[in-house]
RNA sequence: CGGGGAGUGGCGCAGUCCGGUAGCGCGCUUGCUUUGGGAGCAAGAUGUCGCAGGUUCGAAUCCUGUCUCCCCGACCA
């Protein structure tokens, strides 16, 4: 094994932080932009993105939310309406003071005092309060209930420190928000939500989520409820890699979203709002990613199979070219995962090897190297992403299948890719997972001296509030840890709480966490 | 926002202490030789040394300010 050259520099085991952005360059899915804690999403990124979205709009729509656009700026005054919420995103916004600026009589450009606003603008952090506003107009009657609604936007939010994809400054999002009649019908709404993230997580990201309810510390500012997916990274931390809020009825009463019922009564509404970002990209770096780069699930790869040619550039390569184009598109016409088979021929000039180590990088999931030879033989070379290496000899692992026979079961190879990078997924996240540690100390011992990846431990709890809340979260911050969520559907609880030595009535995941 | 580190051709770095006008590796371009496979040789191109001031005959180097990135902490639907 030691003779394998990787494809990164860095190793996940040697500096996880690293390897992540290494992944990231080498990869080519992002760069710095010289605004803090912005980035610029290159096409590969990008191309990830657009998958996402897709097969999650998908799923929004087949859910009968419709989508709308909604302004980037919301006036200030909106955030003083609820109090919470106005508490949990008042030290992250970016505010809009003035409208032209200009020359300070040095060379530079100042905003003019002149041209001061009466009233700030915020850069949206979240749209709960400028879509509520539009509620409160739309919905006049139990007949216009449930109103579902959802955008993809840009949110902007001041973090103290970023990291790229997982916390930036600006980042990508859908944020769903709907109003219902009651709370039966928002509380089902925002279990739907999460259902959607769960599904979609697992079977298009091939991320392993476990979904459940976040603790009252943990939650969404102005919520009464928050849900979450929660997936485990190589390096054992949690990542929160989708949110699902019942509002209750307060932000119907911060923005006067009100309707009469059946009886002729003036009601308010229940509401919802879930999301995700692209920091599920983060979670399937950081889940899929290897020592040669990342390793994109088919069902979200922009291409799934490229082809290489192995040009000389001379005149035969035209002869070599037509027959790639042939293969091509006869995969192309294939089917995988429910959908028209996504292959690039690259054409690009430049030598083969290092085009291939350029996906490999990239993570296309197949890649087929085809020469002069292949070609007189009606063969094709192929490596498989999440098979990358002959262990016996240190070399990648080419197969040599007859073309007609590659393009009769490509379909079928991805999907086996794409099972195969969630199974892997999972066995390491449930290997990772300690239950039955009913002793305090045993967890901090678990987390100080348990290794480099200690994983999650589950533990039973007596759910408490307030102040005795507080002071279980501070004994868990001392060792860096956080509550993750009460998994949904986990078995009751049977034994005493860790914390407080009560009876138990949930079990939680505590985890470090990103 | 506090502590630490760092910004030098596309990328990774040396040079900074002890000011004298820029160097290495990879990559890139061209040519030749190779080539079932992350090639070899040769010749080239690419830098207002993050930005703005200051000190000085002279600043990548010293001083001040500022921006950005990384690590630790605080913060973080």
């Amino acid at each position: 094994m030691s003779q394998i050259r990787h494809a990164l520099t860095v190793k996940r085991e040697d500096d996880f932080a690293k390897w992540y952005q290494e992944v990231i360059s080498a990869a080519d899915l992002a760069e710095e932009s010289g605004v803090r804690g912005c980035m610029v999403i290159k096409p590969w990124g990008y191309g990830i993105w657009e998958r996402i979205q897709r097969l999650m709009d998908d799923r929004i729509k087949a859910a009968g939310v419709q989508n709308c656009y909604f302004p980037l700026f919301i006036p200030l005054a909106n955030f003083t309406r609820e109090a919470e919420h106005v508490e949990g995103f008042a030290k992250e916004m970016a505010v809009v003071t003035h409208h032209r600026l200009i020359a300070d009589g040095k060379g530079g450009l100042i905003p003019d005092p002149e041209a001061k606003l009466e009233e700030p603008l915020v850069v949206r952090p979240t749209s709960e309060t400028i879509i509520g506003d539009a509620m409160a107009r739309w919905v006049q009657s139990w007949r216009d209930l449930p109103l579902l609604t959802n955008q993809w936007a840009n949110v902007v939010r001041w973090e103290m420190r970023t990291r790229m994809f997982l916390r930036t400054s600006e980042f990508l999002w859908q944020e769903g928000h709907t109003a219902h009649e009651t709370r039966e019908d928002a509380l089902a709404e925002t279990h739907r939500a999460l259902e959607m993230y769960r599904a979609c997580a697992e079977d298009e990201l091939a991320l392993p989520v476990i979904a459940g309810e976040k603790p009252e510390n943990e939650r969404f500012p102005g919520a009464v409820e928050t849900w979450s997916i929660e997936a485990m990274m190589q390096d054992g931390k949690a990542l929160q890699a989708g949110t699902s809020h019942y509002l209750g009825t307060n932000f119907a009463h911060a923005a006067g979203i009100q309707f009469q019922d059946r009886e002729g009564t003036q009601q308010f509404c229940h509401t919802t709002s879930w999301g995700v970002s692209t920091r599920l990209i983060g979670g399937v770096i950081m889940t899929h990613g290897d020592d040669d780069g990342l390793r994109v699930p088919p069902a979200i790869a922009p291409q799934q199979i490229v082809i290489i040619p192995m040009l000389r550039e001379a005149p035969e390569d035209a002869e070599l070219i037509a027959y790639c184009e042939t293969v091509r598109a006869a995969l192309a016409a294939q089917t995988a995962l429910g959908e028209r088979v996504r292959v690039l021929l690259d054409t690009k000039p430049g030598k083969s090897a290092a085009k291939r180590w350029d996906w490999v990088r990239k993570g296309a999931p197949l890649i087929v190297e085809v020469g002069p030879r292949d070609m007189a033989e009606g063969k094709i070379a192929v490596l498989r992403r999440d098979q990358l290496w002959n262990a016996a000899n240190g070399k990648p692992a080419f197969t040599y299948p007859q073309h007609a026979e590659f393009v009769a079961e490509a379909g079928a190879l991805l999907e086996a890719v794409q099972q195969g990078l969630y199974e892997e997924a999972k066995a390491r996240r449930d290997a990772n997972i300690t239950r039955g540690v009913t002793d305090w100390q045993a967890v901090v011992d678990h987390f100080e001296k348990g290794g480099k990846y200690p994983g999650w431990v589950e533990v039973e709890w007596s759910k408490p509030t307030g102040a005795a809340l507080e002071a279980v979260v501070e004994k868990l911050k001392a060792v860096k840890l956080t509550i993750r969520n009460v998994p949904r559907g986990a078995e009751p609880a049977s034994g005493a709480c860790i914390f407080t030595g009560a009876p138990a009535t949930e079990r939680i995941l505590v985890a470090r966490a990103y």
